[in-house]
DNA sequence: CCCGGCTATATCAACATTGATATAGTTTTC
DNA sequence: GAAAACTATATCAATGTTGATATAGCCGGG
């Protein structure tokens, strides 16, 4: 998992509190990672206790009093040896495409009406995402990279809608599986 | 979560042992979907619990005892459901994408190492996604779905890699950030 | 002046996911 | 014939993630 990096790499630009990063988070990295608030806070006392990060508490000024954080000289080291440490694969995590898995169950009229409904999410996610100011500098690049991502899915879903397989009358055939319950071999 | 109704996919086909469906997981349907084993055991008591599945015990006739599960025609139901349910947005979690949020705090050659990196990683998981023996059916155009979008990431991590701003000698210049800690409006 | 919405922190339960461990018979390999 | 690998079930602790809830002051509009 990522979050703490993704709160070093947001504290190094600049001190935030943790709603602040909250919606740092939900504005500007939000396409390539995510995190609700009720995960940020003790995330931030995390970091805090490895000496990551550095609180200041901002007496009631304005509203209740609020956590100011920055990162130390040993966050963003930390920062740095994540960030030239090779990531992991992404890992495969796709609603969308866990279904097209599973569709030789349908009917094909039903089948390109499930394809169809995937591209329909696909396309409102990059509307959203294109429509939100963009963000600044390689946080942009970051969001650019994830929509490349969502439109290459969408041009596949919309190819894959069209294919004769997928027009009424093709029923598959029963698939000749390997390994079932009671292998020989 | 889709693993309840990835089970129930798979478990379509043909009914099959907890051990068999991790190794259908690992084989079929890893690119769109993983599951641990550890995951797949206590996820079909609940199905069962449901009556989505049904259990069979088979003696100890090789091994130890094994429990074969078969949907139920509920479990083909709520598959269905699924199936034609719209699905959720894919979520964001791609770890190689997240470090080039940050690629700020990076000298020029170290973020042209970062994106080498990822595109590497990218190269390597496509390569592993065809060596296998592909799935039939759906599953294999769900792993190609999946394929598409590693390459479209794998491309856009390339051309990045050449942009000019990544060459050495062009350092970003400091950001105007919307929204700090303390906001005027 | 009250209401709704925003700023802000914080905790909780529930669920999802991973990785380790235990057990034990079978099959394959050297 | 012993060791290694595979089949098979199961549980556990730890971690990651979501969604709900509580509190409370501030700000703007009606």
């Amino acid at each position: 998992m990522s979050l703490p990096h993704v709160l070093l790499g947001l504290l190094t630009s600049q001190p935030r509190t943790g709603y602040d990063l909250a919606r740092a988070i939900r504005d500007d990295v939000d396409p390539v990672w995510k995190a609700e608030i009720s995960q940020i806070y003790p995330e931030l006392a995390r970091l805090r206790r490895e000496g990551l990060v550095l609180l200041r508490v901002l007496g009631p000024r304005r509203g209740p009093h609020r956590n100011l954080y920055r990162v130390t000289a040993a966050g963003r080291r930390e920062l740095r040896r994540w960030l030239l440490e090779p990531p992991p694969p992404p890992r495969a995590r796709d609603d969308g495409l866990a279904r097209v898995a599973f569709l030789d169950s349908l009917s094909a009229p039903e089948r390109r009406a499930v394809l169809r409904a995937y591209e329909r999410v696909l396309v409102g996610e990059i509307a959203r995402l294109r429509s939100a100011p963009p963000p600044e500098g390689f946080r942009r690049d970051a969001r650019d990279g994830a929509v490349e991502k969502l439109e290459a899915a969408q041009r596949w879903a919309h190819a894959l809608a069209q294919k004769p397989s997928l027009t009424p009358g093709s029923e598959a055939s029963p698939r000749a599986e390997r390994s079932p319950a009671g292998k020989k071999k």
